[in-house]
DNA sequence: TCGCAATTTTGACACTGTCAAGATGTGTTG
DNA sequence: CAACACATCTTGACAGTGTCAAAATTGCGA
C-alpha cells in the first residue's frame, strides 16, 4: 500500500521511516537529471514528497546533503580501486591500465557525483565535512601507494612517488573533466585518449 | 542632487559611458574577492553604481556576461601563448617547459576567470556564446599545433598530435584544477608538480 | 496513560535572475 | 532651434532560492 505515486512519493505516516536515505537517493536522482547547479532542497523535499524545511533534520544545510553524497560515492571508488589493486590475475602494466580505465570510466558514469568528489563546489570553499574528509583521505592515499609500488616494480619512473603520483592523477582527474565538463565535445574519444596517456607514462 | 553616495562609485552624468566595459572590470574584482558562485548581478550593479537591470542593456543576461569574461582571459592567454612560442631565444625544450609552467601559473593566478575559460559553469550547460568559441577555438588548436611540432623535432614521443596534445592538456589542466579547485591544499607545490610533469612527457 | 523527544510543517525573511513598463538623457533631422 | 527617435537607465513586480523560528504532529519509553 505504500509509494503507489508517481512524482511526489505517497507516504502512509507521518514519520518518514528513513527520510535520509531517501533524500539521498532522491538527490542523486535529481542531480542525475539536470546537474548539481539545478538541484534545490525545495524540489528534493517535494520529489521526497516531504515539506520544504524537512530535510534540515537530517542535513544541517545544503553543503551537508552535497558532502554526504561525495562520501558515498568515495566509498565506492574506493573499494573499487583496492578490489581491482588486490586481484591476483592481473599484471602490474594490467593493474595500472585498469586503474586508468577505471578511473575515468567512473567519472564518466557519474560525471555529478565526481564533480561532488572532486570539484570546486565542495572543497574550494573549504566546505568539505569532517565524514568527507575522513573517507576521502584514505582513497588519495591509495592512489600514492599504488604509485609507489609502480615505481618499485618499474613500470614507472622517478623515485618520488607522491610528485609521480600526482602528475598520473592529474592528469586523469584533467581528462576526465575536460570530457565531463563539455570542453572535450566528442565523448567516444575519451578511451582513446585514456590508452594514449597510458602509453606515454608507462616505460618502455 | 544626482548619485552622490560612496560605495557605488559616483556618476555625473545619467549615461554612464562606457558601462558595459565597467561592469567587466567590476565583476572580474568581484569574482576575485568572493567567487564566481557569489557573484550576483545586484550587487554588480551596485558595485557599479548603477541600477539592477541597467546590465540587461549590455548583456543578454548573467551567462552572457561570464562569457564575456572568459572570452577576454582566452585573447590574453592566447596572445602569452603565441609570443612565447615565436621567441627565438628559446630552445625546443625551454618552450616546452614555458608552456607547461606559463600554463599552471596563468591559471593559479587567475583561479576564477580559469574556471570561466574551462569549467563546467559555461560549457557543460552548453551556454558558450559565439564570440567565445570563436576565440577560444584558435586557443585549443593552437596547443595541438605545439605539441605536433615537439613532436617532429623529437622532444615528445609519439606520431598523433591530437591525442597526445589531449593527454597534456589533460595533465596540465588536472593538475592545476586540483590545485586551484582546494584537493591540493598546499599550494607551494605546483611548480614541483609542474617540474616533474615536464620530465614524466620529454623524452630522454 | 502521560510526557518527552524526534520529526515534520507553516510562516517568514532576505536574496537571487529577469521581465515589463516607464523615465531620462543624447543625437539627428526638419 | 525644436521635435522626434532611440539608446540607456530606473522602478515595480514575480517566481524561485536557502534557511531560521515557532508551532504542530507522532512514536516511544516510563
Amino acid at each position: 500500500m505504500s509509494h503507489i505515486n508517481i512524482t511526489p512519493v505517497a507516504r502512509p505516516t507521518y514519520h518518514h521511516g528513513d527520510l535520509r536515505e531517501a533524500l539521498l537517493q532522491a538527490a542523486k536522482a535529481l542531480i542525475g537529471e539536470a546537474g548539481i547547479e539545478n538541484l534545490s532542497l525545495r524540489k528534493l523535499a517535494e520529489r521526497a514528497g516531504v515539506s520544504r524545511t524537512a530535510p534540515y533534520h537530517h542535513f544541517s544545510d545544503k553543503n551537508d546533503l552535497l558532502c554526504a553524497i561525495a562520501a558515498q560515492g568515495f566509498r565506492r571508488r574506493h573499494a573499487e580501486t583496492v578490489a581491482m589493486f588486490e586481484d591476483k590475475t592481473l599484471t602490474v602494466r594490467q593493474k595500472f591500465e585498469q586503474y586508468i580505465f577505471g578511473y575515468v570510466r567512473f567519472a564518466a558514469n557519474n560525471p555529478e557525483q565526481y564533480e561532488l568528489m572532486f570539484g570546486r563546489s565542495i572543497w574550494k570553499q573549504k566546505n568539505s565535512t569532517q565524514e568527507l574528509r575522513e573517507v576521502a583521505y584514505p582513497c588519495f592515499q591509495h592512489q600514492v601507494e599504488m604509485v609507489s609500488s609502480w615505481q618499485k616494480s618499474g613500470l614507472l619512473s622517478g623515485d618520488s612517488p607522491l610528485r609521480t603520483s600526482q602528475v598520473i592523477w592529474g592528469a586523469v582527474h584533467g581528462i576526465t573533466k575536460l570530457f565531463i565538463d563539455g570542453i572535450y565535445t566528442d565523448a567516444a574519444q575519451i578511451e582513446e585518449v585514456s590508452q594514449r596517456a597510458v602509453e606515454m607514462f608507462v616505460e618502455k
